[in-house]
DNA sequence: CAAATTTCAGCTTAACTGACATCC
DNA sequence: CGGATGTCAGTTTAGCTGAAATTT
C-alpha cells in the first residue's frame, strides 16, 4: 500500500502469501509423521540452540509459555525432546533435542529440504543470498 | 537443512519467522479497528480483485469455504463488503469491497504502510526490488 | 518485593468435518 | 451425473486468560 500504481500486492501480503503456501506444503510433508508443523519448527530451533527454556521458545514463536508447554508435551512423551532442570538455576527447565529427536529430523530432512530447494528453484545463487539476507534484515527490523 | 555448516536458520524458517513478526505487528496496528488481521488481508485482496467468490477467497487463503464465509459475515454486517449474486451464474455469489470498505482501507493504510516501510528500512531500493521478486517467484514455485 | 519461569485449570474461538441443496 | 458453490450444524483444538508456586 502507498505504492506506485499497479505495483501488485503489498510486500506484507507477499510475505504472508509465501508463508501460507510454505505452511501448507510443510503440513503435507509432515502428515503422518505424528508431529505438527509448529512442533517440527520447534524441533529445528532446538537443533540449533541447545538448552532453551520453554519460555524462551514461546517468545520466539509469539505464543504464551502455556501454549508452548502444551506443544512440547507430546514431543517429550514421544521422546523427541528432553527436559532437564538448569543446574545453574533452581527453577528453569531447559529443553533439549534428544537423540531420537535428532534422528527424527534427519529422517524428515529430505522432504523438507526438497521443499526449500523447490521454493528457490527459479532463483540464482546470488538472488538466493540476497533473499536470505533480506528475510533476515526485515525480521531484525521488526522484532 | 542440507545446507553448508553454520549457515544459520533454514530459509523456510526465515520465512515463517518474518511472517510471525509481521503478523504480530499487524495485530497491534489493527487492534481496536474491529477487524482481524485475517479480515484485513481479505479486504486488501478484494481491493485488487473485484468480484470474487468466497470459495476463491478460501482457496487463496488455504481455508475451507465455510471458514471464509464465517470470516466474511462480520465484514458484511459492518458494510465493508457487498455480496451480490453473479448475474452470469445462478449459484455464485461475488464478494466486492464496498465504498465503506475502501474508506476503511484508506483510514488504516498509513499504519500498515508504515509497517511495510519499517520492514524494508535497511534495504536499498535495488534489494527491495530483488526481495519482492524473490517473494513472488518463491510463491509461484510452490503454489 | 518485583520479575521471570513453570504448571494447573478453564475458556474462547477460529477452523474443521459432515451434510445437503443448488446450479452448470 | 460429476463438479463446484453456498449454507446450516456440530465439533475439535490451538492458543488464550487466570491463578498459584517457585526462584533470582
Amino acid at each position: 500500500m502507498t505504492e506506485e500504481p499497479s505495483t501488485g500486492p503489498s510486500i506484507l501480503y507477499q510475505v504472508k502469501r509465501l508463508e501460507l503456501v510454505v505452511r501448507a506444503r510443510l503440513d503435507e510433508a509432515l502428515r503422518g509423521s505424528g508431529v505438527t508443523t509448529l512442533q517440527y519448527t520447534a524441533l529445528t530451533v532446538l537443533a540449533r540452540e541447545h538448552g532453551v527454556t520453554a519460555a524462551a521458545l514461546a517468545r520466539n514463536s509469539f505464543v504464551t509459555p502455556q501454549s508452548m508447554a502444551d506443544m512440547l508435551k507430546p514431543l517429550e512423551r514421544r521422546g523427541l525432546i528432553r527436559r532437564e532442570p538448569n543446574p545453574n538455576s533452581g527453577r528453569e527447565v531447559l529443553v533439549y533435542l534428544s537423540d531420537a529427536g535428532r534422528e527424527f529430523l534427519i529422517d524428515h530432512e529430505a522432504r523438507v529440504s526438497e521443499l526449500a530447494r523447490q521454493m528457490v528453484a527459479d532463483l540464482s545463487p546470488a538472488e538466493i543470498a540476497t533473499f536470505r539476507s533480506a528475510l533476515h534484515r526485515a525480521w531484525e527490523a521488526l522484532r
